[in-house]
DNA sequence: CGAAGCGTATCATATAATAATACTTGATAT
DNA sequence: ATATCAAGTATTATTATATGATACGCTTCG
């Protein structure tokens, strides 16, 4: 159909990972044409593609119901990425011991473009599902996380990602307002840290403190939830952050040894 | 070269994944060459396929040194993972009370053919890094979630299990001999938890109950790892195990609702 | 019982992946 | 400085390989 570009890209290739992406919260479970239907391929093709998924590994199938899952070889992935990924290994220890220390769940958020994705959560209290799940990609400017990092970088960088980064509403109290938003992040920059409620779901606070880089940039931050029926943004300040500013500062890339 | 059966096999998908599956812990940024010789392709193909993997965000490629590592990507399939997965939605607020109840490490582990692969780990003391890295697959024979898991085989099941497995040396005290396994997977026949020492790494032990199926057999197990200077089997047994046999049975799929 | 929906199998065709080769770059040593 | 080497990048002719249309068979449902 439409050309992607040259001989260096496998189109094969691209159309099986197609597959893989097309599975999330709601499509855990697929069928052939309904994988057909969500990756925009053909039947053939995703007859095909699903087929050697299932022989690689990629794929459970259930046998009875012919439909496809992820396989924990999806599990193995996010395996080799925490071995990758040089902030991780620094920040772990640090965050169990603040998570135990306060009691409240913890969480380290890298920035992925415009969005943040959680890439470790230590939950502490029962909370919904998907506060628990790492690997959930969410707008940067939409969460204490994301605006955290922003509050780090230079004032036409903080402008342009208030400006153009992309907003989804996800509570009746999702913030779409960008002046708001502004606000949020200034206010973030004065204080070193950025605090936001109602965000992702309702009564629930996020506090977050930037992880900043060698170059005064952040690219992660240290967040923590908690519920709103027992916090108050007096008492996060109060008892929250001064270990949660610890701890950001103590993941310091200054103390991360140069690769190799 | 090699003939991979049909038509219904696309090979430059599977030789993509090749590519992925190359990194591990101890190879976690490869350049151009070395995917080539740990995935046994030849220059040209690794060339398109890592680009086609680079291109589709798969692969993050480092402008200076032109390695390329696992990307962010990795994290999102880990997160359709769990979405898919029954067991863990069902079980993670049962073991985040449990962790926080007794303090220690928990992990559910599932049976993965003969492995077992960490699926949710909540660590509540510092530990070493690989203990709190989900996806890890661990020779299930070495393993108390393992052991655990096979003591509720049948007999005939259990023994081909015990047989045939596979065995890695992980310590000195990694237990090889088979006749030893027996024993320690018949105890946990008797009492319907498993126990072992020093299999992954020293000073540390693991107890473990299994998470017991409608037809009897466990796929999955609820494990706690502690360390040997601040515990002894008898205390575990006394402190650890009455909840984390609760846990095990709160998390039967008898309460499980049937799909769709 | 017929129809619809879905998974599976087959096959001729040309697209799209291949692998060999050559070019570029950057690091190290002489 | 210059040479050497290794690694990344680009190009191309060739054909194998992936394609997608079509047809078959099995359930499910009205």
């Amino acid at each position: 159909m439409e050309k992607k570009q040259n001989t260096l890209y496998v189109g094969s290739l691209a159309k099986g990972l197609r597959l893989l992406r097309v599975f999330d919260e709601s499509h855990t479970e697929l069928s052939l044409v309904a994988l057909a239907e969500r990756s925009g391929l053909d039947k053939s093709a995703v007859q095909r593609l699903a087929n050697t998924l299932h022989i690689e590994g990629m794929l459970d199938k259930d046998p009875v119901t012919r439909r496809f899952r992820p396989s924990h070889a999806w599990l193995e992935l996010a395996y080799a990425y925490y071995w990758s990924d040089q902030l991780v290994g620094q920040a772990i220890p640090k965050l169990i011991d603040l998570s135990q220390e306060i009691g409240e769940t913890v969480n380290l958020a890298e920035l992925s473009n415009d969005h943040i994705i959680y890439v470790s959560r230590l939950p502490c209290q029962r909370t919904y599902f998907a506060a628990t799940v790492i690997g959930r990609r969410l707008p940067a400017l939409s969460t204490s996380a994301g605006r955290a990092i922003i509050s780090t970088f230079s004032p036409e960088d903080r402008e342009e990602a208030i400006e153009t980064w992309p907003l989804k509403s996800f509570t009746a109290r999702t913030t779409l307002d960008r002046a708001t938003i502004r606000n949020s992040i200034n206010e973030a920059v004065q204080q070193g840290h950025a605090i936001s409620s109602d965000q992702m779901i309702l009564s629930e606070i996020g506090v977050a403190c930037p992880i900043i880089g060698p170059d005064g940039r952040a690219f992660a931050a240290v967040q923590c939830s908690v519920s709103a029926h027992t916090w108050t943004r007096e008492r996060i300040r109060a008892e929250i952050l001064p270990r949660l500013q610890d701890t950001a500062n103590a993941i310091s890339p200054s103390s991360q040894v140069h690769r190799r």
